[in-house]
RNA sequence: GCGCUUGUAGCUCAGCGGAUAGAGUGCCCGGCUACGAACCGGUAGGUCGCAGGUUCAAAUCCUGCCAGGCGUGCCA
C-alpha cells in the first residue's frame, strides 16, 4: 500500500471540499487551482502542505495568507488521516498525520511482506529493457558495467512499479566489426606462426586478440594456412565469437545480471527481416538511391542529414539493422514500450532510432532511452585508467576480482545516470562507515541481531503491537520514511533514475540508526518493547525489499 | 559550427517552481558499565558558473554568454 499516496489523495479531497464550501459561502471566487499537496521538507512544518493560498493569490487578487485562512476554516479533519491543519508562513496550510496513518503503514508492511513497495496494475504494460549489448569482439568495459547495473536495476524497478518486464541483450554478431575481428585474428594467427604480416590499422589492438590466436593454434594447430584469407578469417571469428559470448555471459552472471534473451543480430539478416524492413521503408516512400547506396530520408524526421541504409558495397549499415531490430521489438513482438540503455557516447543514436521507428509508421514515443554518462575510476584521489595487475585497460572481470559484488552494484547505481560517475576503488572495498553499502547493510545486520536477542527473551515478531506508543520523534520519522518506498519506486520508474533507491536506502538506514541510538528496545516496558520490535521488523522488511531491487544482499551478519 | 549533456560546501553528490539550499566525506569537538561504536550528536564551510527575463515565488522554467564531457563516418 502506498500510504503516502493515500494521504495525498485524501488531502486533495479535503481541500476540494473546503474550497467548495468557501465558494458557496461567497468567501472565495470560483476557478481556483488546487495544487497537489507536497511533502514538507521540515517536520516543523508538518507532514504534508498545501500551497493553495500562494497559488491562487494572483487570480484572486488577495493576499495568500488570507486565502489560506479562509480555506482552512472549512477544512474538516474528522475521520481523516490527519490530526491537525494550520496556516503558516506566507500562506501555506500544513497538515500532520494522525495516529491511524502511522498504524496503517506498519500494518500494511506486516501484511505485504516482500511485496511491500510494489504497485499492482490491472493491465500491466509490456516493457522491454535492452541493455549492455556489448560488442562480442572483446572483454566488457567499465562502461558496460554501469550500463549493466542501471539496466538490470531499472528492469527490477519497473517490475515493482507494475510493468511486465523483459530483459534483452542485443548481440552484434554480424556486420563490419565481425569482419574486423576476423582480420585482426588472422593477422595475429599468421604472426604467431612466424609470418611477417602487418597488423590492420583499423584492427582490434588488444592483447586478447593475440591470446585467442594462440589458443586457436593450441587447439587446432596451423590447419587454416591452406584456406583462403576469407575462409580463414571466418573460421577464426567463428571460433572466437562463442567463446567471447560465453565469457560475457559468465561475467554478467557473476555480476547478478541475467537476460531473458540474447538476441543475435545475425538472425535479423538470416531471416530476411532486414530486407523486409528496408523494403517497407521504401514502400513508405522514405528511401532513394544515390552513389550506388540506398539512403533513408531521415531529414524528414528531424535529422540533420539523410543516412545510408545499404552501402555501395551491398552491405547494410548498423542503422538499417537497428531499424529492423526496433521494428521487431515494437511491431513483431508488440512491446508497448522499449527502453534502450545507452552510454552517453551513443546518445546520437536516440534521434536516429526514433526517426527510423517513425519512418516505419510506428509511434516514436514507444521507444525511450536510459542514457548514462561514463565512469571515471579513482583510487587514492588519482584517476585510474589501467589495471595494476595487467597494465591493460580495466575490464568488468578485473573489477569484480577486486570489488565485492554488493559494492560494485551499489556504486555503479548510486548516482543519477546523467552525471559522470566517479567510482572510488579504495572506498568500495573499505568495510567502514564511510562506505554507503556497508552503512545500509549494517543497519540490516543490526536489526537481525537485535531481533534474535528479543526472540530469545520471548518477544513475538508475529503479533501486532500497540503502535500508538511509538511517539518518539525518531520513531515517527522512521515510519514516515518507511512509508515512502512505494512512491520512491514509482518515481524511479518514471524518471528511469534507479539511484533514487540507493539514496532512499541510505536515508532509511540513517533513520533506523538514529532510532536505535535514542530508543532502547530490549529494556523498554513490554508494550512499548513489542511496538518497537514491530517497527524494527518493518524496517528490516523495507531494507530487504530495497536491497533486492538493487540486486544487493541484506546480510544477517557482517 | 550544429546537437545532446553537465556546472550547487575543499572533494563526491542530492534538491529541479514554494517556507532559513541539504547529505556524505574531509577538518575540529563530544558520546559506549549498553539490543553490534561498521553507530550517534555538534561546530565550521555556499556570489547554487555568469547575465538578463517569466512568476505572488527561481538553484529549479526561458534566453544569451562562459567552462567541461560526448556526438556530428557508405564505423558500430
Amino acid at each position: 500500500m502506498n500510504y503516502l499516496d493515500i494521504a495525498k489523495n485524501q488531502l486533495n479531497k479535503l481541500l476540494a471540499d473546503a474550497y467548495g464550501i468557501a465558494v458557496s459561502a461567497g468567501e472565495l471566487p470560483e476557478g481556483a487551482v488546487i495544487p497537489p499537496p507536497a511533502l514538507s521538507k521540515d517536520v516543523a512544518n508538518g507532514d504534508l502542505s498545501s500551497t493553495f493560498g500562494l497559488a491562487n493569490a494572483g487570480a484572486f487578487k488577495m493576499p495568500p495568507r488570507n486565502i489560506a485562512t479562509l480555506l482552512h476554516s472549512h477544512i474538516d479533519l474528522e475521520n481523516s488521516l490527519f490530526v491537525s491543519a494550520e496556516v503558516a508562513g506566507a500562506g501555506y496550510i500544513n497538515f500532520r498525520y494522525a495516529q491511524n496513518w502511522y498504524e496503517g503503514v506498519l500494518r500494511a508492511i506486516a501484511a505485504e511482506g516482500d511485496n511491500f513497495g510494489k504497485t499492482v496494475r490491472e493491465r500491466p504494460e509490456r516493457v522491454m529493457v535492452e541493455f549492455v549489448s556489448a560488442n562480442p569482439t572483446g572483454p566488457m568495459t567499465i562502461g558496460n558495467a554501469r550500463g549493466g547495473v542501471l539496466g538490470d536495476t531499472l528492469a527490477s524497478i519497473l517490475e515493482a512499479a507494475g510493468y511486465d518486464v523483459w530483459r534483452e541483450f542485443y548481440l552484434n554478431d554480424a556486420g563490419n566489426q565481425i569482419s574486423v575481428l576476423g582480420k585482426s585474428l588472422e593477422a595475429r594467427f599468421l604472426q604467431a606462426l612466424g609470418q611477417d604480416i602487418e597488423f590492420p590499422e583499423d584492427g582490434y589492438h588488444g592483447d586478447y586478440i593475440k591470446d585467442f590466436a594462440a589458443s586457436y593454434i593450441a587447439d587446432f594447430g596451423d590447419n587454416l594456412l591452406t584456406l583462403s584469407t576469407e575462409e580463414r578469417q571466418k573460421a577464426l571469428a567463428s571460433y572466437v565469437l562463442p567463446k567471447n559470448v560465453a565469457a560475457m555471459e559468465n561475467d554478467l552472471a557473476r555480476y547478478g545480471v541475467r537476460f531473458d534473451r540474447w538476441y543475435a543480430e545475425s538472425e535479423l539478416h538470416n531471416s530476411g527481416y532486414v530486407d523486409e524492413t528496408i523494403a517497407l521503408l521504401t514502400k513508405n516512400g522514405y528511401t532513394y538511391e544515390k552513389d550506388d547506396a540506398l539512403w533513408l530520408e531521415s531529414t524528414k524526421f528531424g535529422l540533420e542529414k539523410d543516412e545510408v541504409m545499404r552501402k555501395s558495397n551491398g552491405f547494410y549499415t548498423y542503422y538499417a539493422t537497428d531499424i529492423a531490430y526496433h521494428r521487431d521489438k515494437l511491431e513483431k513482438r508488440g512491446f508497448d514500450l522499449v527502453i534502450d540503455a545507452l552510454g552517453a557516447d551513443h546518445h546520437g543514436h536516440t534521434v536516429r532510432f526514433r526517426a527510423g521507428v517513425e519512418a516505419l509508421g510506428l509511434n516514436p514515443n514507444r521507444l525511450q532511452f536510459l542514457l548514462f554518462q561514463l565512469v571515471r575510476l579513482v583510487r587514492d584521489g588519482e584517476v585510474v585508467r589501467m589495471s595494476k595487475r595487467t597494465g591493460k585497460s580495466i575490464t568488468l572481470s578485473d573489477l569484480l576480482d577486486e570489488i565485492p559484488l554488493d559494492a560494485a552494484r551499489f556504486f555503479f547505481g548510486m548516482r543519477n545516470p546523467d552525471v559522470h560517475l566517479e567510482f572510488d576503488l579504495g572506498l568500495a572495498v573499505k568495510a567502514s562507515s564511510d562506505n554507503p553499502v556497508y552503512y545500509v547493510q549494517y543497519a540490516h545486520a543490526r536489526i537481525c541481531t537485535m531481533i534474535a536477542v528479543l526472540e530469545e527473551m520471548g518477544v513475538s515478531i508475529d503479533t501486532e503491537g500497540d503502535y500508538s506508543l511509538l511517539t518518539h520523534e525518531t520513531e515517527v520519522d522512521l515510519i514516515r520514511h518507511i512509508a515512502m518506498l512505494p512512491e520512491e519506486i514509482l518515481l524511479a520508474a518514471k524518471d528511469y533514475d534507479t539511484s533514487r533507491i540507493n539514496r532512499y536506502l541510505v536515508e532509511l538506514a540513517t533513520r533506523y540508526h538514529r532510532f536505535y541510538d535514542k530508543c532502547r528496545v530490549k529494556d523498554a516496558e513490554p508494550a512499548l518493547r513489542q511496538a518497537r520490535t514491530m517497527l524494527a521488523v518493518a524496517t528490516r522488511q523495507t531494507l530487504q525489499n530495497g536491497c533486492r531491487l538493487l540486486g544487493i544482499t541484506a546480510p544477517v551478519k557482517m
